[in-house]
RNA sequence: GGAGAAGUACCCAAGCAGGUCGAAGGGGACGGUUUGCUAAACCGUUAGUAGGGGAUAACUCUAGCGCGGGUUCGAAUCCCGCCUUCUCCGCCA
């Protein structure tokens, strides 16, 4: 949510800032509504402090057995205008609301305009690894190591689902147990939060009412205030963890993690080089939070994004760091790192962390302020998140780049004791 | 899932046959007096918040007693809907 006083005072400021995202406003109808607004409650809290002072002189009056009754009938008619009054605010400002709703976070001053093509790469970790024979993509490979059950999946899921096996469970749960002790380690809260939420949380986040139609809901209900869904990502339940709350300064910065799965629909985003894990409708994902303060959210930001990388370092994957442009950030957040890892069969980088910093603007959606110790002043906090990691396409680029000759995949250093201290998986026979 | 009870400020709690109730009384917290220090005692402060007007001042108005409606000149108090919590019953991983 943009401030309305903001809008109001520098409307095309605002204007300018959202055209970096590539998307067009126009705040003449808004500011017009605005005015109205201001308007109508000037004239109905003239009223009602009418009301209120002849309300309470009534009883006086009446013990004086003075006849009120031409009173009565004045406030009978000043109610009705109160109340026709309050209905026309409630309309206008339901239609303020709406339209804020609808609105982007606007993007860092640092952030460049445009699209994915003014993405820049600002580091890159380890080298594309070469190989001295013909190497498998991950499907073969997790499929031949018995680490993933993909026909099965579909079976008991439906398309866009797959299954762990063996290994390939404790595997997956390896990556998530290291994440855990990182982040631990780090001085982060573990938290394992509810992952049927409702419909407020998704508010919150920014991901409702645009789009809302990327999450399984529960029981097919209707969107409404009252639905609940299914988390998208840890981020929705975390940000929500503070909402309507007034944290003291000395609190903060408040550091949390969780592990949920993702649930997405990914509807119409099915492409055939996407096949295998690359994008499903469930992943594993742990999540990093944090509430700050205004001024330290920066710093926050930069070490969300040093652990991330830090994560997939201690895993010795080659991969890059970019700096996303203002409309590939998505809605809620005003500056995006993502942290994406070479899958060598696709060529390709991919996404295994996106770390933001959503300023002020999901704070404002869930009324998450904090105290000045000095002034006393309440004001909204910032709000970053920061995936670390999702393993859906850390186990492809991990069985692609440690990958042999043999058809066996050595297994990195630090995932090794909760995989019995072995140090490679082998080809199952069949 | 069924039946009852309850939701009042940081916490506890009174008010609920409608009218100085924006809300008694405790506790806690904060400030002060007394004191060598602590404790005790005593005095004082303790809605915060949101939205208007105003110079983004002083000041002032409006709303707020779980949430949302309604009745009324006037509602914490009456009526309706919802949410949450507790107790009991049923069912069950």
């Amino acid at each position: 949510m943009l401030d309305i006083q903001r809008i109001r005072n520098n409307p095309e400021e605002v204007k300018n800032a959202l055209q970096k995202r590539l998307f067009e406003v126009d705040f003449t109808e808004l500011l017009s509504w605005d005015q109205k607004r201001r308007s109508i409650i000037i004239e109905a809290d003239e009223l009602k402090a009418k009301r209120n002072k002849v309300s309470g002189e009534i009883p006086v009056l009446m013990k004086q057995g003075t006849d009120v009754s031409q009173l009565k009938a004045e406030m009978k008619e000043i109610g009705d205008q109160i109340k026709k009054l309050d209905d026309e605010l409630r309309d206008i400002e339901k239609k303020i609301n709406d339209f804020l709703a609808g609105l982007p976070n606007i993007p860092a001053e640092d952030v460049v305009a445009g699209g994915k093509e003014n993405n820049r790469v600002i580091r890159t970790f380890g080298e594309k690894p070469e190989f001295s024979f013909t190497p498998k993509n991950h499907v073969d490979l997790v499929t031949s190591l018995g680490l993933i059950d993909y026909e099965r999946g579909v079976k008991i899921g439906g398309n866009g689902f797959w299954v762990y096996t063996g290994d390939g469970a404790l595997l997956e749960w390896a990556l998530l147990n290291y994440f855990i002790e990182e982040h631990t380690k780090d001085g982060y809260q573990f938290m394992l939060p509810p992952h049927i939420l409702t419909y407020q949380c998704g508010y919150t986040a920014g991901q409702f009412p645009k789009f809302a139609e990327d999450v399984f809901k529960v029981e097919a209900s209707e969107v409404s205030d009252r639905m609940q869904f299914i988390l998208p990502t840890a981020e929705t339940a975390l940000i929500n963890y503070h909402r309507d709350e007034i944290l003291n300064e000395e609190d903060l910065p408040k550091k949390y993690f969780a592990y949920t799965p993702c649930y997405r629909k990914e509807a119409g985003s099915y492409r055939a080089e996407e096949r295998g894990m690359i994008r499903g409708h469930q992943f594993n994902k742990v999540e990093m939070f944090q509430y700050t303060l205004p001024e330290q959210s920066e710093a926050a930001l930069e070490e969300l994004v040093n652990k991330a990388e830090r994560l997939v370092q201690g895993l010795g994957l080659h991969h890059r760091v970019s700096k996303l442009a203002a409309q590939d950030c998505s809605a809620s957040m005003g500056k995006t790192f993502d942290i994406e890892i070479w899958i060598p069969s696709m060529n390709d980088y991919k996404e295994v962390s996106s770390c933001s910093n959503a300023y002020d603007y999901q704070a404002r959606r869930g009324n998450i302020r904090f105290r000045r110790k000095d002034s006393k002043k309440t004001e909204y906090v910032h709000t970053l998140n920061a995936s670390g990691l999702a393993t859906s396409r850390i186990l492809p680029a991990l069985v692609e780049q440690y990958q042999q000759e043999d058809g066996s995949v050595i297994i990195p250093e630090v995932l090794r004791k909760w995989m019995g201290g072995r140090d490679r998986l082998y080809p199952i026979k069949k």
